[in-house]
DNA sequence: GGCTTCTGCTCAAACGTTTGAGCAGAAGCC
DNA sequence: GGCTTCTGCTCAAACGTTTGAGCAGAAGCC
């Protein structure tokens, strides 16, 4: 392939070899018909000779596509890039821009010094042409200021104070309610807790809410404990599940539930005999663990694909294969909640 | 901040409302020392104001930064995206990234069909202006047409057949002796397999030569068993193990360790009392098996951080702060090898 | 044979930015 | 007071691409 190895091949470069004029080549490039089917080999030649790649700067001025979606996680770094839901979306994600050609640029909002819309200044900077939105607070200001921008945006979760925003998500508080009243149907248990996830986020809120929700309709008192999703707010409230004599566990996520489930393995109790636990997410964790977990299956994957298929469109690709909409979150029976 | 929210806003925009030219904004942003104070706080009024952000084509049509950097991943997006170690690499750069002010592009060669040099693409293109690579085979010819390519490129791995590349890479041969002769020594195993990792890759190379020298060391008859890194390729290798009647193993990685162990407790074979494991990565999983595994902890995130801040100054960012070299792996004991 | 239509290009402007060269007016110098 | 120096800008070109307008020559039409 290309022969020259540095030093930038422009359209200048393949005009000259082909003895034609610049606009000739990018009209040539683009199949336009009016250019001689001899003149779109001679160029085309020229351009593996060279090794010439479009320069998307050159082509981005002309208004023309950039040819790259960004996802936009406004937490810091090492806050959420360490989750493995990061892992699926982002696997999702770069399934549909691979097969439609285009780059996913990542973007975090790792310095609060910039501001807080300093995702914003990706997608105005024009170094995207759109972007997929997830893991923001519900309140985040900079999310509505990025969705009213004006440039196409997708959200990858449920934002109710957004309602004119297009956005992908699951039915967590149906899913919620369907694995709390497994608890108590299918295993008799009638004193149940659930470990919160952080309730500035909205899938926390609805997963709480599911919870509450089936606790009621079955005249149980339900009990609340406090967590922010990691693995140590789950070890530490397996001491006030322990004390509350809770004999099932409902958490909002994976890594809670298996840091109640080390603590309390550690402190003599018995899980699934004395205390039943199912989790959420189902990200990876909750088969390997001993007992595995019984969880949500949230499909994450399928939930990014769709929500950057959505992008396509706005972004400016109408003849793309369609993403099939993702599946309903479902229980997936493991050993932890006695099945 | 901004007022005006879609509609792109130029230096023009600026310039007019400040009165001055387009030159003048440009000089004033820049803090160019020929510019009234004055005239450069009017300038950062009206960009307030208006919500400028800098056209990043314009920008780089000048032959300027365009403030990005790609992680290139050779294969294809959902084989090496979901393992975590793509994940502890994401976070190593984005960390350098942010804090430099750089937007970090994901790079993978989903579709053969573009040829080999998918990725050089990107590069040449001119979206990004540096590239850090990793989890290529050895032999890809599209890594070393990259390396050669005169762009800035640094490659996270050993890659014996590019030493003029720029590299990141601990030594996985070192490392896996000393856990071979964990095996060894400490437990005094002498009946040693070795489930292997994909022979094209040198990380798998390396680990197994390891092994095959801590054997001959020590006058055991090495055993290699086939495997690539999945966990369904532990599990396959379990009953070759068991009837090899085999006292040690050593994984290639904890993946595999994982499915072989499984495997193994289904067969009723007692790890470690009948067979010790050792894994090798660190990456989540060996943490939270019963029983968990001893393992080699590879610094992917640090390994990560030290190629993304090789990239900085051939990037053309000079005052970046020092990022220290990576820790050596180590040996991390858990319960699978009977400590 | 003089007209129109078609073919296969070229010309030139534009996108938004950066920056060396240059220029007008003020200030300083003796 | 006439010179130089400084201050604070403006001008214009350039980066690489795309695309509407236009043009020369060939072909077709009657």
């Amino acid at each position: 392939m290309a022969e020259r190895a540095a030093g930038k091949v422009t359209l200048k470069d393949v005009a000259e070899r082909v003895g034609v004029s610049i606009s000739a080549v990018s009209l040539a490039l683009k199949d336009h018909p009016r250019i001689a089917e001899d003149t779109k080999r001679r160029v085309q030649l020229a351009v593996d000779e060279l090794g010439y790649v479009g320069n998307i700067a050159g082509r981005a001025l002309r208004g023309k596509r950039v040819g790259a979606i960004a996802l936009i996680v406004p937490n810091t770094s090492s806050h959420v890039l360490t989750h493995t839901y990061f892992l699926h979306v982002l696997t999702g994600i770069n399934e549909v821009a691979a097969a439609n050609d285009l780059q996913v640029v990542l973007s975090t909002n790792a310095d609060e010094l910039h501001g807080e819309v300093a995702y914003d200044r990706v997608l105005r900077s024009g170094l995207v042409d759109g972007a997929v939105v997830t893991s923001a607070a519900v309140d985040d200001p900079g999310i509505a200021h990025l969705v009213r921008g004006g440039l196409p945006v997708v959200l990858l979760g449920r934002y109710p104070e957004l309602p004119e925003a297009d956005s992908v998500f699951i039915d967590d508080l149906d899913a919620a309610v369907t694995a709390t009243e497994h608890l108590i149907v299918a295993h008799g248990r009638r004193r149940l807790a659930h470990l919160c996830g952080p309730q500035g986020h909205q899938s926390a809120i609805d997963r709480r809410d599911g919870f509450v929700q089936a606790c009621e309709a079955h005249r149980i008192e339900p009990i609340l404990v406090e967590g922010d999703y990691s693995e140590e707010s789950g070890a530490a409230a397996a001491d006030q599940l322990a004390e509350l004599g809770v004999d099932g566990v409902f958490a909002a996520n994976d890594e809670m539930a298996f840091g109640a489930m080390r603590e309390l393995a550690a402190a003599g109790v018995r899980v699934p005999a004395d205390l039943a636990v199912i989790g959420y997410d189902d990200f990876g964790l909750s088969r390997v663990t001993t007992p595995s977990i019984t969880t949500v299956h949230v499909p994450a994957v399928e939930l990014a694909r769709s929500a950057a298929a959505r992008l396509l469109k706005p972004v400016g690709i109408t003849e793309a294969t369609p993403v099939p909409a993702p599946p309903e979150p479902h229980l997936v029976l493991r050993q932890s909640c006695g099945c």
